[in-house]
DNA sequence: GACGGAGTTGCAGAT
DNA sequence: GATCTGCAACTCCGT
């Protein structure tokens, strides 16, 4: 009888017709050596997810183990693909089109690398927590393996599949191998709790594991006996319901096959990679990037973060000096450590209420301003421009993230962080919960970083990177003839400059949404007041009800007046604690002294 | 408990 | 062009 696979949600039924597998399994069992007395041997389902690889893929490895036959398989959930016609953009409600994309490359590429192996990936929509278990019955699974997933909804998807293991006796292999190091061994060498800084989370570190090895060299095929089954091909972006894509459309190709290569590439610039530097990287650079566009590739497990860090190492070793942890390439890699085991171990690390290394600010619920930001149309085109390339791209450089998220946040806006987390989340196909979050979080002052002060100016900072304005002019054409005098401030020049460069700002381009300087200043008497109540709340934190009181009392104030000083102007009632003036340092007293002399 | 140094990636102006 | 300094000020951590 085949298998229905029943599909709980609103995802439309392939317009593709089904297969009928027909595989060879004397090719597999001579490749792989697997004798006719193992045809009734042991049964494993390699459940992929993230890790969408077979190299250094510890699960795989163990569902190869003793097998006579391994069910490579995929489940299409509804949860991450299911079209969301409300959402602002095309895409699911959790994820855009690009990552969907990048997601079926890379399942096409990992279908073709099993099938030159003798086995197949096989294709299954719905419910997970429905369609496994029903797997596991129809092929008489012993063993189930899968990688090691720490974010929310895999944790409690797979408690709920460890359960149905348990009860059937079905022996579950669940390795760490999207992290170099497991966060759970990491909090507890930390007394317990995540570190929350990253020098003393690199204190707990000791050498990360190395890779499993390469992709084996053939994977025991589906057994025979029970394939009377039809599976879903991999579907098109117009299989699972989205339209056609007219804009430009994201640079990556998905799969581990373009992974390993674009790392080797990378890898093979040594000088460029013992270089270096994060914070010396051009954001406006998009011919070629200033980063190495890994990020997609690690995000879905194309490319092993554990092959990654010991080629890393190689290559170090290679040469006389290269930079080193935090800025570093390496650095980068141990940041991902970092957030993957904060996020872990923080309780509703993606939200502000409740977390309890979230700051309680009273940000602003302000829809218009948010769709201004996420639509490009905020008037600023350093700003408009990177959003542009997000929406387009599905990606953009990490400091333009900080640019973005600053401007959104504590530098312009004022909005809420977990709104622009959202649109990140859906939009960028790099997407990682746990960086995400602690990214956003990190911009927003909200947690792990203070100095509030330090603003991104959405004028001057990318200018100093690309004077002439070229990534501006590249995704939002309309400005293509402005001058580079006016390219960054277009609303600075006057009409007759305007008029010739085919632009009227207000007209084709937005007027700015804000006063850069005002609502500059706002923010910065906002963030010091909320930060005071934080500070006078202790260990705790203050209470929704007073973060609340702040926001209407500072709400009252800024409409008031808008140039006015919120720490100046609170007189009446009770004004926020201010911390006391700190004596100045060491290096200032003698600097005043010398200049008095 | 006080103090000082350090902290992935600010800006503007001076040297 | 690169580097330094002041700006005004935060938290964390080691001493």
């Amino acid at each position: 009888m085949p298998l229905v696979l029943k599909c709980t949600t609103i995802l439309p039924p392939f317009a593709v017709s089904r297969i009928r597998i027909r595989t060879s399994v004397s090719r597999a069992r001579h490749l792989c050596g697997v004798g006719e007395s193992r045809t009734m041997g042991q049964h494993s389902l390699m459940w992929f997810r993230k890790g969408l690889r077979l190299h250094d893929n510890p699960a795989l490895h163990k569902a190869c183990e003793d097998a006579s036959h391994v069910f490579p398989v995929f489940v299409l959930d509804p949860f991450f693909l299911a079209p969301d016609p409300t959402a602002p953009s095309p895409g699911s409600r959790t994820a855009g089109v690009n990552r969907i994309h990048f997601l079926l490359q890379s399942l096409q590429d990992l279908d073709s690398s099993l099938k030159s192996r003798g086995s197949q990936l096989f294709l299954v929509h719905g419910n997970p927590t429905e369609v496994i278990p029903e797997l596991l019955e129809k092929w008489s699974i012993k063993r189930l393996c899968f990688e090691h997933d720490t974010e929310p909804y895999a944790q409690d998807r797979d408690k709920r599949i460890k359960e149905i293991c348990e009860e059937r006796g079905i022996e579950l292999h669940s390795p760490v191998s999207h992290t170099l190091f497991n966060p759970a061994e990491t909090i507890l060498k930390n007394g317990g709790k995540p570190p929350l800084t990253y020098q003393a989370f690199c204190r707990t570190l000791g050498k990360p594991p190395k890779p499993v090895g390469d992709a084996p060299a053939a994977i025991p095929e589906p057994s025979k006996d029970l394939m009377d089954v039809d599976v879903v091909p991999i579907p098109s972006l117009q299989d699972l319901g989205y339209a056609d894509l007219n804009e430009e459309f994201t640079p990556f190709g998905g799969g581990e096959t373009e992974g390993l290569r674009r790392l080797d590439k990378m890898l093979a610039d040594k000088k460029w990679v013992a270089e270096f530097e994060k914070p010396k990287g051009n954001p406006t650079a998009f011919i070629k990037p200033a980063t190495t566009c890994l990020s997609p590739y690690l995000k879905f497990g194309c490319v092993s973060v554990r092959l990654f860090y010991a080629r890393l190492l190689t290559v170090y070793s290679e040469m006389k000096k290269h930079s080193h942890p935090p800025v570093s390439l390496e650095g980068q890699l141990l940041w991902r450590e970092f957030f993957y085991t904060v996020g872990y171990g923080t309780i509703n690390y993606d939200r502000m209420v409740g977390n309890p290394i979230c700051r309680q600010i009273p940000w602003k619920d302000d829809e218009v301003l948010l769709s201004r930001w996420r639509d490009g149309q905020t008037g600023f085109p350093w700003i408009d421009a990177a959003m542009i390339q997000l929406r387009k791209w599905g990606w953009m450089h990490h400091l333009a993230r900080h640019a973005v998220a600053c401007f959104l946040t504590r530098g312009d806006l004022f909005v809420y962080w977990e709104k622009g987390r959202d649109v990140f989340d859906r939009l960028l196909v790099d997407s990682d919960w746990a960086i995400n979050n602690g990214n956003w979080m990190w911009l927003s002052a909200s947690a792990f970083f203070a100095q509030y002060h330090r603003i991104y100016s959405p004028i001057t900072f990318a200018k100093k990177h690309d004077p002439e304005g070229n990534y501006i002019k590249h995704f939002i054409p309309v400005l293509k003839d402005m001058p580079k005098a006016y390219i960054y401030e277009p609303w600075t020049a006057p009409l007759s400059v305007q008029k010739a460069a085919n632009c009227i700002i207000g007209k084709d381009y937005p007027k700015p949404v804000v006063d850069h300087a005002i609502a500059n200043k706002k923010c910065r008497d906002r963030m010091g007041a909320a930060f005071a109540l934080n500070k006078a709340a202790g260990s705790g934190q203050p209470t929704q009800e007073q973060v609340n009181a702040l926001n209407e009392k500072l709400t009252a104030k800024l409409d008031e007046d808008s140039d006015a000083s919120i720490a100046a102007e609170s007189s009446d009632g009770e004004p926020p604690p201010s911390p006391k003036p700190k004596p100045k340092s060491k290096r200032q007293r003698t600097l005043t002294e010398y200049k008095k002399k």
